[in-house]
DNA sequence: TTCTAGAAAAACGTATATAATATAAAGTAT
DNA sequence: ATACTTTATATTATATACGTTTTTCTAGAA
């Protein structure tokens, strides 16, 4: 007989590059280190901690993730963005969206529905009190259930990486527009269509959704580069 | 005054890397490395003439790509493919090949169709001789150039990356079946539509085309099993 | 024969050491 | 003063070393 409480705190082991992995990730991403910078191995074992395997090894990952570029022999940076990179990365998440909604209206369950409303409703009560954060955190949650109604594996990682490359601009985003309101309004329609089991429409209401993001997300970028001009 | 010929045997510095990363990609597409197999450190560290370091940060890469798995504290194993990865990469993949017809029809330049017929002209001759190779090859070049008149990086790359998952049943699916004639035709109504510009069409006949690839290989992966029994 | 215990071996995770290369600085010749 | 070496330094690339965990093998008991 096994004591269930052994099972309690088996703490999940995490390798030390595992740890480097996320925590360099997360610093990208939240723009603590800013696109240009070089990660330079020493510099970072020693303020980590640790040796320069684990954070070599870390950086090989960012390198296939897309977040950092190799020049050989001189070590890893962070990429640059341009505005060509959004478009490419979102002209392929609104085919994928709209790929996840067409499925979710075969494949979502109540339950599910039921989280959408759910979260929605979070979502509003984000924006009511201004919570720039936690209306991101709820934005990702809402299309994380559609892609996981769908339940297809690869889809959810694809897209997660995508959602990652442009990461940095969604809080930017949100804050400076009222964006907000017209998100829960397309929203709203891709819940109905879900709901109504629409293909067709959801298809064209997912796309939409993703190519608004990216018209907004590209005018955001023009004005901060006419900013720093 | 740089002399041109200086030029041509700068042959390009390679890290280790990247050659190991690049020899196990090959060897685990190529079945040489068998799904379930582990990938031990010394071990291959030994046969290639390596240290271990260059082969744990390709095995880092390769983790990412989706080709091995980590078991912590029990290294690398080459992953397993099931019959629902199969069904989520190509249902994917499905999804993208119809954004990449959509984009072809508004920008593949008139270069780029003649390249199309010619490929379609090369996968012929190798099919006339039997050269199974031959004609993934030129299957492959097919999609590629479409993919790459879409000018979109992002999307060239996650379909490099799908086709990569499922890349180690090619061979056996275009040897068993007389795939090749099926393929053929539907390459033939792809350039078409995309000749004629039609989106819709396009779609349609691009969705069909990979659907059409998925079943097949499913049957192949069932028969396969069948016999294994 | 089968199962368990324990020791030995193997393999991984991490750290450190060495080699190679690029960058920056200093010195020299024109 | 400028351009070209040379030298020093910093950083990456690779190899090796160490400690710990896991696996394997063997001996002994049930």
């Amino acid at each position: 007989m096994i004591d269930e409480r052994l099972k309690v705190d088996l703490n999940q082991y995490l390798p030390l590059r595992d740890v480097v992995f996320n925590t360099l990730r997360e610093a990208i991403l939240r723009g603590d280190l800013e696109p240009g910078e070089r990660l330079m191995e020493k510099q970072l074992a020693d303020s980590m901690g640790v040796s320069r395997t684990p954070i070599r090894e870390a950086i090989r990952k960012l390198e296939l993730e897309g977040l950092v570029v190799m020049i050989p022999r001189k070590g890893a940076q962070v990429v640059e963005i341009t505005e060509k990179d959004i478009e490419d990365v979102l002209e392929v998440r609104a085919a994928l969206e709209a790929l996840a909604v067409r499925l979710a209206c075969e494949k979502m369950s109540t339950e599910e529905l039921e989280e959408l409303r759910n979260v929605m409703k979070e979502f509003q009560q984000a924006a009511e009190r201004k919570d720039v954060y936690g209306m991101v955190d709820k934005d990702v949650e809402f299309h994380d259930i559609i892609f996981k109604s769908t339940q297809n594996e690869k889809l959810i990682q694809i897209v997660n990486n995508l959602r990652e490359q442009i990461y940095r601009f969604r809080v930017a985003y949100l804050r400076r527009f009222n964006r907000y309101k017209i998100i829960q309004q397309e929203h709203q329609e891709i819940l109905q269509v879900i709901e109504k089991n629409q293909v067709e429409e959801a298809e064209r209401v997912a796309t939409i959704h993703i190519q608004n993001q990216e018209k907004a997300v590209i005018q955001l970028i023009r004005e901060e580069e006419k900013e720093n001009k």
